[in-house]
DNA sequence: GTCTATAGAAAGATAGAC
DNA sequence: GTCTATCTTTCTATAGAC
């Protein structure tokens, strides 16, 4: 940044730019290749710089990692919580979840990508103490966020709109429906939101689908 | 091998066995950290070896991949084309097919594991034309497999059974769900066979009634 | 057929110039 | 705040002993 722009107060706001513009091309890189196998130098490059910007941002590639994971959440967060509080009969209410969840995952792919891959790693990889517990709490709150969806599953039961015995095994089924399309979905050029929304019903009403048919009974 | 157990002919068969338990330890290791993070010295060790065990029967990291694919794809092709080549309405015959590949994520976990890791990889990594030559022949072999779904798929909309308007869409969100297994199932000490079929069973049922669903018309 | 030892490459991280 | 240069570790792959 100039010296001339600092003077002018904008220091935040150019620091946070640095940094979400480094956030958004790791994700990307983690999307595509995945953790182990993104260098820094990758996302370094496709940012058209060098490693000393990375590292002067992001302690540490794990770190880098954590902050996209979190971002990711965050936004997922700031779209569902909302209405998981609301009041009223399930099935409605988790239709509105369900939509604007796969919606998040159609629109923020990269970060939703990278999400799906600190999932995958489990623990493995994390060798440090202080790296498990980062890891932990990154588990910890992508698990608060599959809570938000159990209550109204439970309830949509108690209601009978759902119909299922496990509510675990439903919730894992539930998500990776819902969660597809961070492995499927691009867009078209030149996709409208409209486009976008018809996409994301089919996908809600697959997944609905199989949370209020009535299993055995059908075969 | 001893040079008596040699004399008898049993050379072969040693052979077989000691590809067979390091594609096996290859599996679980892919399965554990992931292509890129497990290293040789990983599947060595699993196995109370060396690498020089691992390199006397696998060119390379990758080709030792390649080979932990395809076994996996193989027990798939032979556990689910003898039935997909079977007459009859759709339905039926869907869920024969849909409860013998779920049960196949669920008994031969790590290597279907490790063929979900070769088809995110998509060609990244793949530096070398004649890896990418290898790579694409395990991405065909795939594609080969998923093609035995969708023309029951396609009889099943004809016959009334199922309803969807995108069958790539579709055969996505299916397979989402009966591959999910691979992510979460793990058998329970002393479980049985009955036990693991009535888990596949709900993941059958879930998927089917996704298919039958009448999307919009039910919100 | 398996081991030890090692060469060579890749990548995480740091130091210091600008 | 970003770059170049470099240190260090890790890992693939090979060579040669047994």
């Amino acid at each position: 940044m100039t010296p001339e722009l600092r003077s002018l107060g904008v220091r935040e706001i150019a620091l946070d730019n640095s940094r979400a513009d480094i956030l958004a091309a790791a994700a990307r890189c983690f999307m595509d290749r995945g953790y182990a196998q993104t260098s820094i130098d990758d996302v370094a490059r496709s940012l058209g710089a060098t490693k000393g910007r990375i590292y002067h941002h992001f302690p540490s590639k794990g770190e880098l990692f954590a902050e996209v994971f979190r971002a990711g959440m965050d936004m997922n967060f700031a779209a569902v919580k909302p209405l998981s509080d609301l009041p009223g009969p399930a099935l409605p209410r988790w239709r509105r979840m369900a939509m604007v969840h796969v919606l998040q995952m159609m629109v923020t792919k990269p970060f939703q990508r990278a999400v799906w891959i600190g999932v995958e790693m489990h623990l493995a990889g994390a060798t440090t103490p202080e790296q498990r517990t980062v890891f932990n709490e990154l588990l910890d709150y992508r698990t608060r966020y599959g809570n938000l969806f159990r209550a109204t599953l439970l309830q949509g039961r108690d209601e009978g709109v759902f119909r299922f015995d496990d509510l675990s095994v439903t919730n894992q089924l539930m998500f990776m429906s819902l969660n597809s399309p961070i492995f499927w979905y691009s867009p078209r050029t030149g996709e409208t939101r409209a486009q976008t929304e018809a996409l994301a019903a089919r996908v809600v009403a697959y997944a609905q689908g199989g949370l209020v048919f009535e299993g055995e009974r059908a075969a």
